[in-house]
DNA sequence: GAATTGTGAGCGAGCGTTCGCTATAATTCC
DNA sequence: GGAATTATAGCGAACGCTCGCTCACAATTC
């Protein structure tokens, strides 16, 4: 199971060109390149870039040009595939929520024991921010630039994924595998040990720590702190 | 103890006022404006203005302008206080390193039981970054827009206080009370969940959660992952 | 050869910063 | 004590520059 960190990122469609056709599909209409064969490499190009040099200054330090330059687009081109730079923030947003709407919520076969289930959704969630951690990364530091609407979008969902791990430990706790005051109290403890993982990646990365023993290690950690006893 | 929450910012110096105050003393040659009578409140208005401007939409964002105009100073009396835009993200990030070490790093009477130890650590950080909200939020989000040697401190910072962590923990895996696999680890874990309280502040506030009962849930939680028993 | 895609100089707006100036407070001098 | 002088603080229009974005045109594709 610990060698299927890439393979997941292949199964779930997460690879920079499968994420820009899903986001070609989604906004073609907007987007002024017909054809696929020209517009998803382009595209894929165009956020990747993005995505690296607003990771490394900021959404708003990054100029169009910049952008340009990286993404191997001329300006006019550029902005055939975007209107202006709001769009390129909200197409990289919408990415993150089909993603997690996507892989994250859905049961897998055998989630039908609370333990199991909340072990899956660590571990998913943690493969998953890791396939894209630039783009959560991003979603997450740049959500305050947001116009309102989408800035309570987003808000939205971080509150519907803390529920996903609340029903799941209230959950274990009917079943009587796990003890707390209050569930959504846990999930809300939860959510940000999974965030450290996209955010402070480098500090991870450091210690060698992979994926799936980041998920093992969070799922214990949280497991114990439910009351868990140890070998069990 | 529950209601010791503004005491504790007063008792620290954690005002808008005195950490002005701290600041004009440790950077007053930089700052053209002699008279601390003067210069200090405006200071803080000037400090105060930039948190609120760029905890909304980001210190990029924030041009000069709104700054000028939000804090009540022209644009030349605001070139008196500061040199460029940089110096002021300077300022801010050296408030919040000077108040980290001043106020979370020593020990306080009674900590030398690891577990009281461990749990001060955990309510002095709560406290403390409640207290100084808006700033530790800062210094999170906008680390990015600093010169690579500010980043490299503040690398150091976070890897520092992460220390104190695992130092206590590893206290209090010799004294028998803690049982972990790696104290680093477990350090690394409790990190985010107090980055949480001044992160995700609207969300904590929305569930009337207070910086006491916070600190308090996050103490019992680590506990608990840490193998200590329910009641004891 | 028509449709599609790509080009990059150029536009106006807004940025961070400066500087010549005024207003006020403090000090000096008789 | 009060006039004269100096030091300090505050002001905001203006500067050079970079920004996001456009458009007349060229190249490519089928």
């Amino acid at each position: 199971m610990d060698v299927d960190t890439p393979a997941f990122a292949a199964r779930h469609g997460l690879t920079a060109e499968a994420i820009a056709a899903r986001l070609f599909a989604a906004h073609g209409g907007r987007i002024r390149v017909k054809k696929p064969k020209v517009a998803v490499p382009n595209l894929a190009r165009l956020l990747a870039a993005a995505l690296d040099i607003a990771g490394r200054k900021g959404f708003h330090s990054m100029s169009m040009r910049d952008l340009a330059e990286a993404s191997g687009l001329s300006m006019g081109a550029l902005y055939t595939y975007i209107q202006d730079k709001d769009t390129l923030l909200a197409l990289i947003l919408d990415a993150v929520t089909e993603a997690v709407e996507r892989v994250l919520a859905p049961y897998e076969p055998g989630e039908e024991d609370p333990r199991r289930r909340l072990a899956g959704l660590i571990r998913r969630h943690v493969l998953l921010s890791d396939a894209m951690q630039p783009w959560f990364a991003f979603a997450y530091m740049e959500v305050k630039a947001f116009h309102r609407e989408a800035r309570d979008h987003t808000i939205a969902q971080e509150l519907a994924t803390e529920h996903l791990f609340a029903d799941a430990i209230a959950a274990g706790m009917r079943a009587g595998v796990y003890r707390a005051d209050d569930p959504v109290m846990a999930a809300a403890l939860v959510k940000p040990l999974l965030q450290d993982w996209y955010l402070k990646r480098w500090k991870h990365r450091r210690r060698g720590t992979t994926p799936d023993a980041y998920a093992a290690t969070v799922t214990a950690f949280v497991e114990r702190a439910l009351g868990v006893a140890d070998g069990a």
